[in-house]
RNA sequence: GCCCCCAUCGUCUAGUGGCCUAGGACACCACCCUUUCAAGGUGGCGGCACGGGUUCGAAUCCCGUUGGGGGUGCCA
C-alpha cells in the first residue's frame, strides 16, 4: 500500500470559516506532500446542507493560500466538490448491495430506539440483516459488518485493533437515497487514489468502518494517520461556539502567516534542537508523522502572540511598514483620514516594531500622532499629575520648549535639566509630558514623537493639559 | 453504558533503558539595562499521575489503577 504514488488529501466541510485545527491538519499534509514530492488534494465535503457554498469554499481557499498552501503550486490538486460525485457514491453502494456487503433496512429511528430499550442494549441491533428487504422509499442501505477484528495501521498510533462485534451495521445510503459521509468519503478517496489519510484523531473511531469499506470495494486501504486534536484551556476539543478558532480572525488581528504556520506546527511536533522558531523550509525537511505526539495540545494564544512578536521583530523596517499599511488606512482607524501622515509613521516605525506582538496593536500606539487632540486617559492623567512637582515640570517645560532646539537629544536634555531642579529622574520627569501629549502614561519613546509632532503642536498640547487645572497656562 | 485514544514543569515540548542532578520555549517572579512601555540580558519558580513488576539500571519496557480526551446520528 505504500508503493502507490503519494497522494494526500485535505477534506474540510465548508462551515463558514477556516478552523485552526483544520489549518494544522492541512499543514501536516502539505509538508509531507512537499518533501516527498506527493500531491495534496483539496476536496470540499459539501454533501450536507451546504448553503452559501461558493463563498465558504472561497474562504477555505483564501485561508489555505494565506498559510502557504497555494492552488497554483504543482503539488496542489483541486478543489474537488464531494457533491459532484453523488452518482459515484450511489453506484458504489449499489455494487456493495449486489455483492452482499450491504442490505436494506426499513426501521425508523424510533423503532431502533424501542428495540434497544427492549433488549437493554444500545444502538441498532442489525435487525434487518437477513430479512432480504428490497430497495424502497424510506429504506436505508446498511453495511453488513463482517465478524472478526479490524486492525488499523496508523502512522502516529501504531496498530489499533477493533472488535467488529462492537461495530453496528452502519448506514451507507439514507432513506432518501443520498450517500452518507462514511461512504462518500471512502469512495472519493478510492477514486482519487489517495494513499495516505492524515486527519484529526476524532476520526479514529470511524476508521475501522472505512477500512472495511475499502476492502469490500476490493481495494487496499490507505495508510492512516490520526493526529491529536487541538484543545482549549478546559482540555476540550476546540469548538467554534466557545473558542476563538477562525484563522481569518487571527489574520485580521495581525498575526503573520509565517508565525501562525510555525506555531501550528509545534502543536504536537517539535523541530530538532532547542529552537521552536524555524523557517517553513526546515519544517518541510524534518517533519515526520511518526514523530507526532499522541496527546492533545492546547492552542495557546499567548504563545502564538510571542511567536508573532518574534516574527515581527525579524522583519526589516520596510517590511514592517508595508505590513502596517492595511491597519493604518482601514476604515476603523480612530483619526480623521486627512490627518494621517505616512512620513510621520515611517519615522516611528522602527520604534513601534519592537513594541508590538500583533499588527493590530500598532494603531493605538501611534494614534496620538494623527489625532487632532489626544484622547486623555483620565486615570493616568490624574495619577501622573498628582505626583510631586508634576505641574511645575509641565509649566517649566512649556517655557523651555519655546526656544529649545527641536531634536530628540536636545528635548531630552532640556527635560532632564528641568527634572534635576526637582531632584527627579527622567523617568518621573517625562511622565506629565507624555500624558499631556499622548494621553497615556505608556507609549513609544517620547522625544522622538515630539520631534515628529512639531513644536507648535507639542506646545499646544502641553498648554492644553495645563489649562485643565483651571489656571490657563502660558 | 459501550468502544477507542492519551498521560514529562501552569502550557507547548526534548527525551526511544545508563549521557537525566530531566533540557528548551511560552507564561509568571526578581534583578540588570532604560525616557514610559516594550525589546534585550541574567537568574528564579516549576514536571516524569499513582502502584506494581522486568532489569545491574527505568521518564523511557510490561501490567494495573486513577485521571483526561475522542467517538458512539438517516452530521461531517
Amino acid at each position: 500500500m505504500s508503493d502507490r504514488p503519494l497522494r494526500l488529501r485535505f477534506a474540510p466541510s465548508p462551515t463558514g470559516f477556516f478552523h485552526v485545527g483544520g489549518a494544522r491538519t492541512a499543514l501536516y499534509n502539505w509538508a509531507i506532500a512537499l518533501r516527498e514530492g506527493g500531491t495534496f488534494v483539496l476536496r470540499i465535503e459539501d454533501t450536507d446542507e451546504a448553503r452559501n457554498q461558493p463563498e465558504w469554499t472561497q474562504g477555505i481557499i483564501d485561508a489555505l493560500a494565506w498559510i502557504g498552501i497555494d492552488t497554483t503550486d504543482p503539488h496542489f490538486e483541486g478543489p474537488y466538490f464531494q457533491s459532484a460525485y453523488a452518482e459515484q457514491h450511489i453506484a458504489a453502494a449499489t455494487r456493495l448491495y449486489e455483492a452482499g456487503h450491504a442490505y436494506y433496512c426499513d426501521l425508523t429511528g424510533e423503532q431502533i430506539q424501542e428495540r434497544a430499550k427492549a433488549s437493554g442494549k444500545q444502538g441498532y441491533d442489525n435487525y434487518s440483516r437477513d430479512r432480504g428487504l428490497a430497495p424502497g422509499p424510506g429504506r436505508v442501505l446498511r453495511f453488513r459488518v463482517p465478524a472478526g477484528t479490524t486492525v488499523v495501521h496508523d502512522l502516529v498510533r501504531g496498530e489499533v485493533e477493533f472488535d467488529n462485534a462492537n461495530i453496528e451495521d452502519f448506514v451507507l445510503l439514507r432513506g432518501s437515497g443520498s450517500p452518507m459521509f462514511l461512504l462518500a468519503n471512502v469512495v472519493d478517496d478510492v477514486t482519487m487514489r489517495i494513499s495516505h489519510v492524515v486527519r484529526a484523531e476524532e476520526h479514529l473511531p470511524n476508521t475501522p468502518k472505512q477500512q472495511m469499506l475499502w476492502q469490500a470495494l476490493g481495494e487496499l486501504p490507505p495508510v492512516w494517520a490520526h493526529v491529536p486534536v487541538l484543545v482549549n484551556e478546559q482540555r476540550k476539543k476546540l469548538s467554534k461556539r466557545r473558542d476563538k478558532v477562525a484563522v481569518e480572525q487571527y489574520r485580521d488581528e495581525g498575526i503573520l502567516a509565517d508565525a501562525m504556520v510555525n506555531y501550528l506546527m509545534t502543536l504536537g511536533w517539535a523541530p530538532a534542537g532547542d529552537t521552536e522558531i524555524v523557517p517553513w523550509s526546515e519544517v518541510v525537511e524534518h517533519f515526520r508523522l511518526e514523530d507526532v505526539k499522541h496527546s492533545p495540545a492546547f492552542f495557546d494564544i499567548k504563545k502564538l502572540n510571542a511567536f508573532n512578536g518574534e516574527y515581527i521583530r525579524a522583519m526589516s523596517v520596510a517590511e514592517f511598514i508595508e505590513s502596517s499599511a492595511p491597519y493604518l488606512t482601514s476604515d476603523d482607524v480612530p483619526w480623521p483620514r486627512e490627518l494621517f501622515n505616512p512620513v510621520v509613521f515611517d519615522e516611528m516605525a522602527a520604534l513601534v516594531q519592537e513594541r508590538v506582538s500583533r499588527l493590530d496593536e500598532i494603531v493605538p500606539m501611534v494614534d496620538f500622532l494623527f489625532l487632532a487632540d489626544p484622547v486623555i486617559d483620565e486615570a493616568a492623567f490624574t495619577k501622573v499629575m498628582a505626583a510631586p512637582n508634576a505641574v511645575a515640570v509641565l509649566q517649566e517645560t512649556i517655557g523651555a520648549y519655546e526656544t529649545a532646539e527641536w531634536d530628540a537629544d536636545a528635548l531630552k536634555e532640556t527635560l532632564e535639566a528641568i527634572g534635576a531642579g526637582y531632584e527627579l529622574k527622567l523617568g518621573k520627569t517625562q511622565a506629565p509630558i507624555r500624558v499631556a501629549v499622548t494621553g497615556r502614561s505608556v507609549g513609544p519613546p517620547l522625544f522622538e514623537a515630539l520631534v515628529l509632532l512639531g513644536r507648535d503642536e507639542t506646545q499646544r498640547r502641553l498648554r492644553g493639559a495645563l489649562s485643565r487645572f483651571g489656571d490657563a497656562g502660558a
